[in-house]
DNA sequence: TCAAAAGTGTTCGCTGTACACCCATGT
DNA sequence: ACATGGGTGTACAGCGAACACTTTTGA
């Protein structure tokens, strides 16, 4: 599953000798992956298959390597996972309480994701044990990854009221009612409907399609298209600022 | 993280062999002290006097040890440098380039710390290489400290637009020019006099002394103290947030 | 014809911002 | 008397929040 350490143990006593007493440690990253369905905000999660806390429910993770940054482990652990390698990724915060992890002392790198689920249909998943949890209802945790989460589930909303980070989670083209659900989800309250896309078009950020989805209610709901031209051309004219 | 080795101890070994050869890393802390000195907002830097790029100007930092997390780590730096303990410390991003420094593969933990210049006269100083630069006039730093100075400063004026964090920095009295040219550093724009008075009255978490400076003007200028009871007392009950 | 979701504007209060003059005192 | 910084209030615009009814169409 993991393969950060399937090499041959050659330089392994050299640094033992120089390092592993005192300044060595291992390091590590830990994925916390929001989705969206449409209807409600959804994070990734694992069950473990070995001990220790075998059976428990954990973040997806794995080690730092010599040749990459940790925004490349991030990258990978979570293409290892599903097979996906173009994904929003951001760094959250370094978690290093000395028995954080029983095995080994390990200090652990957490990252956010944001994934379309429904776009994604994870062909490339490796791990048969992932599951999508509606974010309400997600498990108990092992390890310290039940703090990483809020704190994830804090910066999410923080990022959503800046930048229009949420069309990272929707599908290319989408209905302003999902839009709202993914909002009313991020930031854990009601909007109301009218101020809501009074405000969202009022940024000039969205083109309005042609197309309707029509699998919801009889009448049909427009579908909108994020214009990611647009955005960035007014973010550097005018220092717009997405604010909901 | 995920140990698969702690079932037996023959499993464990093989892992650690793994590790050891693998991933161990070296990891730092490395600390942007903010300072005031009632004027302009400061930074603290030290000249190296080792190799690699002796002479240059970098921020303090020091190495994990085995029996600490990374807050105690900064604190330890923190106390080593400046012999001073209670100080306000946040994390702030861990960078991971490769060949980030020269010497050695180095991870590191950079955190931000804030200080009053002149109620801490540093008597327990270290290194006497050490020195406060006006923030504007900071001079270029070795590997990415330029980097984190630039994040710090990012979430050092974030942090002042939602908490009252000022206060760290200030002297237990203060003149509300004091508390003006702070801001004013930080936000790095001019504030209206009577806007910032009338909105930093309407928070009602500041406590107005008969006593007066009266160093600076001939007319003198009121003395006010930071009333961090109120203060917490309104985060509970209203979940009163501080905003400028 | 009815059920279910889509779509659409206006009003009001608050908050941020712009702005100018008198006060107290030491020299 | 004057120079220096301290201290004070008002008016307006823009934004967020509250709020209800009509439209469409498949069943």
């Amino acid at each position: 599953m993991f393969e950060e350490n399937l090499e041959a143990p050659e330089n392994l006593n050299m640094h033992l000798n120089y390092y592993q007493k005192e300044d060595q440690v291992l390091l590590a990253v830990d994925c916390i992956i929001f989705g969206f369905d449409k209807e409600n905000l959804k994070i990734l999660l694992i069950k473990r298959n070995f001990e220790p806390e075998k059976g428990k429910w954990s973040l997806i993770g794995g080690f730092l390597k010599k040749n990459e940054n940790l925004d490349e482990a991030a990258v990978r652990v979570l293409e290892t996972l599903t097979g996906l390698n173009d994904i929003y990724l951001e760094q959250i915060h370094t978690y290093s309480k000395i028995d954080r992890d029983p095995g080994q002392r390990t200090i652990s790198v957490a990252y956010f994701a944001l994934i379309d689920v429904d776009s994604h249909r994870f062909d490339g998943i490796q791990i048969d044990s992932a599951h999508w949890f509606d974010i309400k209802e997600a498990p108990n945790l092992i390890f310290d990854h039940n703090e990483m989460i809020q704190k994830a589930k804090a910066r999410l909303k923080r990022r959503a009221l800046s930048k229009p980070i949420g069309f990272e989670l929707l599908p290319e083209k989408f209905t302003m009612r999902q839009l709202q659900n993914l909002y009313e989800s991020i930031l854990d309250k009601k909007l109301d409907k009218r101020n809501f896309i009074n405000k969202i078009n009022s940024l000039d950020v969205l083109i309005k399609l042609d197309e309707k989805d029509m699998s919801v209610s009889r009448k049909g709901a427009y579908l909108y298209v994020f214009d990611k031209d647009k955005y960035e051309k007014k973010v550097e004219e005018d220092g717009f600022i997405f604010k909901i």
